[in-house]
DNA sequence: AATTAGCACTCGGATAGAAAGAGTGCTAGC
DNA sequence: GCTAGCACTCTTTCTATCCGAGTGCTAATT
C-alpha cells in the first residue's frame, strides 16, 4: 500500500528527528515541520504505528521508527546526500597516495571510513583464487635459498629457506624447473599429495625439500585467498547514546574485533555492482547485530578482486550521511585500483557530485 | 623509614582486598585477617594513610591504595605468584607452533595475553638498524621484473616493477650487479641522494629505474625498523568497573588503538634483561594513562631484536596474576625466537615453576 | 605502652514519594 | 478532514529521608 505524501513526510521527520536527537519524537515537535497541527499529525502517527513504520517505548513517550520504518525509509525516503567540499576534498587527500601497499591502504582506509562517520569501521579485500605464475629460487648459499612466487595476482611472495645440509646450486636449478611445470597454474586446492609426491620421485628428493616448498605455496595461495580484514574506530561506539551501557558495547565491539563473523554476512546478499547496501537491526543474520545497522559499499579492487567497507552503528544511524561517504569513498578506491595503471586521480569527484547519488551510478561516466 | 610487619600486612591486604572488590577496604574487614580488633587496625591505617600509602575517597569509606601503596605492594610485598598448571598448559600450547610468521606470531601473542589476563593487551618487536644482505633481480617479461632483497635479519622482502617501457634482461643483470655494490650494507639513513645519482649514472640510466629501486630499498630497511605494534582485547577495558564510564573507556581505548603513543613510554626506563616493569598511574609520562597502570615484560626475539608485551588496566590490578602471566609468556617467547633452530619446546616451564618468580632469573639455567 | 571496646559523628547511597512534563487518545466542534 | 481541548498515562526528575558502613576519639583493659 502506498503511503499519502504527508505520512511520507511525518515518518522522513521521524526517522531524521530521531536520528538527531537520540530520542522519541512526539507530535508537537512536527507539528510546525509538517505544517498541520499537532492533533492531526498523532492520527497520522497512529495509522503509522498500526502500519508497522513507527513504535513507541511506551504509552506516553513519542515515535521511534520501527526497523521497517527504517527500511522504507532507506528505500525509497532518504535524500541522496551529497558531500560537502570539504569532505569531499578530506577524502580525497587521503586517498591521493596509490603508492602504498595494499595491506597498509586497507588499514587506512578502515580509519578514514570510521573518522568520516563516526562510526567503527571495516575494510576488507576478497581475493579470486589464485595460482602461482611462476617460481624463481634464488641461491644464497650452501645451506640457503629463497623461494620467490610470482602469483596471478601479480603480488609476489617469497621465503628464506634453511637447510640442515647442503645443496648445489643445480639441485635448486631441477627444483625450480619441477615446480615450474608442476605447480603453476593450479589453486590450493588442486595440489595434492600424489602430485607433491610424483615432484618428489622426479626431483630424486629424500630430503623433503620439494615438501616444504610445496607446502610454502599452499600457504601463499590460502593466505592470498583469505582476506585480511581491518576493523577500526571500535571505541567510537561509545560515542552513541545506546551503547553506553557498557556491557551492550563490549558485546558488540567484539563482535567486531572477531572480524571474521562480520564476513559471514557480507557476499550472499546482493547489492549492486557498486551500490551501497544497508542492512538493519533484525536483518542481520548474526544475532549481535540485531539492534545494530550494517552500511557497507563494495568497490572494484582490480584484478578481479572485490574490496568491501562498511560501518557498524545503531539501528538510529545516519544512513544517508553515510551511505554517501562510504559510497564515495568506494568509487575512489575502485578509480584508484582498477585502473590498471597510472590512475587518473581522483577526478570522479565531479562525477559524483554531479550525478549526486549515494549509488555509483556505474562506471561507464568516466 | 621502614614499616612494621604489621603495617605492611595491613598495606597488603588493602591492596589485594581492593584489587579483588574494586570496593575500599574498611578496618571491619581486615580484623579477622590480620588477627586484632577493628580499633587497632584504623589506627594503623591513619597512619599508612598519614604517610601517604592509602587514601580516602572520602571521611567515611575505606581506604583504598595511592598510587606510592601500589608501588611499595609492586615492590616488597607482593606475593611472586606461580601459575597454575592449566595456564601454564594453556600458554605452552599456544606457543607451540614456531612456524609461524613473526607477523602472525605477534598478532597471536597479543590475543593470548590479553585472553590470559583479561586486560587489553599489546605486542610488539623492536628491530635493530637493518640493512641489504643482497638483491636479485628476476627478469619477468619485457616490462615487469622482480626485486627481492634478503635483508641482514633473513626477512625477504620483494618487489614486483611495470614498466611503462621495455628492459632487456641484460639491463636488469647490469642493475643488479650495480645494487649489489652500491646498496648492500647500509642502512636506510646512509642511502644518500649521490650515491643513487652516482649509480644512475654507472648505470646509464635514464628512465629513473635506479629511482625506483632506491626507493624500494629504502622503504624495506625503513619498514623493517619500525616495529608493528599489535594491541589486542581492547574492549575487555569495560569489564573493569573503574570504565563503566562511557567516557573514560573511550578516552583510554582510542589512546591505546593509536599504540604509536605506547611505544613512547616503552624503550627509556630499564627493565631487567628479562624482567618486567610495572608502571603505576601517574608514573605513566602520558597524560592519558595517569590513571592506569602498564604492565610489561622483554623477551629476547632473536637477532638481536627485543620485544615487548605488555597490558592495560586500572591502577587497580591484579599485578602479581599479570606479572607471572607476562613473565611466563615472555620467557617462552624468549626461548622460542632467540633459540637459534630447533628450539628445546617450552620446557622452561619447569624452569620457571622452580624458580617461581616473576622476574625470569636469567637465561643461564637452561 | 599497646590494644581494645564503646560511642558520637560523617558522609555517601538507597529508597520513597511528590511534582513536573511530555505525549497520547479521544471527543466535540469548525 | 482538520483542529482545539482535555483527561489520562507513564517516565523522569527532584527532594527529603533514612540507613549503614566506617571513621576518629576517648576511656578502659591487659
Amino acid at each position: 500500500m502506498e503511503l499519502s505524501e504527508r505520512k511520507k513526510r511525518i515518518l522522513t521527520a521521524v526517522v531524521e528527528g530521531y536520528i538527531a536527537t537520540a530520542e522519541p519524537v512526539g507530535s508537537k515537535a512536527l507539528a510546525q515541520t509538517i505544517g498541520c497541527s499537532s492533533a492531526t499529525i498523532r492520527n497520522e502517527m497512529s495509522e503509522l504505528t498500526a502500519m508497522g513504520y513507527l513504535e513507541q517505548p511506551h504509552t506516553s513517550a513519542g515515535r521511534v521508527p520501527s526497523p521497517a520504518g527504517y527500511r522504507l525509509y532507506v528505500n525509497e525516503l532518504m535524500e541522496k546526500q551529497k558531500l560537502s567540499e570539504a569532505e569531499t576534498a578530506a577524502i580525497n587527500e587521503k586517498l591521493a597516495r596509490k603508492d602504498e601497499q595494499i595491506e597498509k591502504l586497507m588499514a587506512e582506509v578502515g580509519q578514514l571510513t570510521s573518522s568520516m562517520t563516526q562510526y567503527p569501521a571495516y575494510a576488507l579485500t576478497m581475493k579470486p583464487p589464485v595460482a602461482v605464475k611462476r617460481f624463481d629460487f634464488i641461491y644464497v648459499d650452501a645451506n640457503t635459498f629463497i623461494v620467490v612466487a610470482l602469483l596471478t595476482d601479480n603480488t609476489v611472495k617469497n621465503k628464506l629457506i634453511h637447510l640442515p645440509f647442503s645443496v648445489h646450486q643445480e639441485q635448486i636449478t631441477t627444483l625450480s624447473s619441477l615446480f615450474n611445470a608442476n605447480f603453476t597454474g593450479v589453486t590450493d586446492r588442486e595440489i595434492t599429495d600424489s602430485i607433491i609426491r610424483s615432484t618428489e620421485r622426479a626431483a630424486g628428493d629424500t630430503y623433503g625439500l620439494v615438501a616444504v616448498v610445496a607446502s610454502f605455496t599452499m600457504e601463499c595461495l590460502a593466505a592470498a585467498r583469505t582476506a585480511p580484514l581491518r576493523v577500526a574506530g571500535q571505541s567510537r561506539l561509545l560515542d552513541q547514546p545506546e551503547f553506553r551501557d557498557p556491557d551492550k558495547a563490549h558485546a558488540l565491539m567484539s563482535f567486531i574485533s572477531e572480524g571474521s563473523h562480520l564476513m559471514d554476512d557480507l557476499p550472499p546478499a546482493g547489492m549492486g555492482t557498486d551500490g551501497v547496501r544497508v542492512t538493519i537491526g533484525p536483518e542481520n543474520m548474526a544475532e549481535e547485530l540485531k539492534d545494530s545497522s550494517v552500511v557497507m559499499a563494495s568497490y572494484d579492487a582490480g584484478d578481479g578482486m572485490r574490496g568491501y567497507i562498511g560501518v557498524v552503528g545503531p539501528t538510529r544511524m545516519d544512513y544517508s550521511g553515510v551511505a554517501a561517504k562510504l559510497s564515495y569513498i568506494a568509487a575512489g578506491l575502485s578509480r584508484m585500483l582498477a585502473g590498471t595503471d597510472a590512475p587518473r586521480g581522483l577526478d570522479n569527484k565531479l562525477v559524483l557530485k554531479e550525478s549526486g547519488h549515494y549509488e555509483q551510478e556505474g562506471r561507464e561516466e568516466e
